[in-house]
DNA sequence: TGAAAGCATACTAGTATTATAGACTTTATT
DNA sequence: AATAAAGTCTATAATACTAGTATGCTTTCA
């Protein structure tokens, strides 16, 4: 039930470019600001941010003081887009995903216990991800700063 | 968040087993059987059983008429333990597993936006996961027999 | 015009996945 | 006792995936 590095690379870079969009109109960051802070290669961070580019999800700016910054508002982007792009299908097994469905092996689909169960656990982690907006998330990150100073 | 052809041919075996400890005391069967009813590679399955037993989760016969068969009711095992032998830690990243922590790159773990979303997945996967016995799931595909029987 | 930044692909080393093969051990049957 | 059936154990192989590196290109600003 891994999440790639990839995937989470490019999860902790669109929390950055979120928590940038709040600070400043545009909230443009350099591939290099994201790659020093997060402690993340940046020449596959430029693969990652290339991939959500072509996916529509951010947007960037060539050339001298350019950078990238999120295509809409923190709060219209969600994880499971995110993870989507970087990573395919949330579905642990092909046979319940909803973007990847393929058949399985066994005899009868309708009443397949594995897929059952695993039609349950691809809707919790759905629910989850598709339901958290990166607005969301840095809320709670920003809640969580206010608990601990006090 | 996929799992793997190993742990999907585990957790199907475990599910054949439970269905046989239902209808004859010990619930023995053989390899042979379970490869032919799911379509799953013969030697494939071989060593999968085989690590579900040095787990302790399955017995064994050995020689002529031998087989498999469950080490525990099918109301004591559940699919997490399952998945955990098989396919490792259910946790999506390792700074919230459980059985498998490490730390991750990020400056504090306590406001990691990241961490805390996919703390979330780890427990609603071990919530279901965890939560469901092997009894569980052969009740669940006998009433939706049932209901496909009227 | 040159440096800074993103764009686009190609490549690679290592590891994981999904098996397959073969020799060995135990057990029941004849 | 011999044979065949079944699990045990380890090695190997083919393929794909992961996580990165490298290299050259294009755009933009000063």
């Amino acid at each position: 039930m891994r999440l790639s590095k990839r995937g989470e690379y490019g999860l902790r870079a669109m929390i950055i470019l979120a928590e940038a969009q709040k600070k400043n109109p545009l909230g443009m960051v350099q591939i290099k600001e994201i790659s020093q802070q997060d402690q993340i290669p940046a020449k596959f961070l430029e693969q990652i941010l290339l991939a959500l580019k072509n996916a529509g999800l951010l947007h960037s700016k060539m050339g001298v003081g350019g950078g990238y910054y999120l295509s809409k508002q923190p709060d219209q982007i969600s994880l499971g887009q995110i993870v989507r792009v970087l990573d395919g299908p949330l579905a642990p097994v092909n046979c319940v995903s909803q973007m990847a469905y393929e058949p399985c092996g066994c005899p009868d689909e309708n009443t397949c216990g594995l897929r059952m169960v695993m039609g349950d656990v691809r809707n919790a982690i759905s629910e989850i991800l598709d339901g958290t907006t990166l607005a969301m998330v840095t809320d709670r990150v920003e809640a969580q700063i206010m608990k601990g100073d006090s």
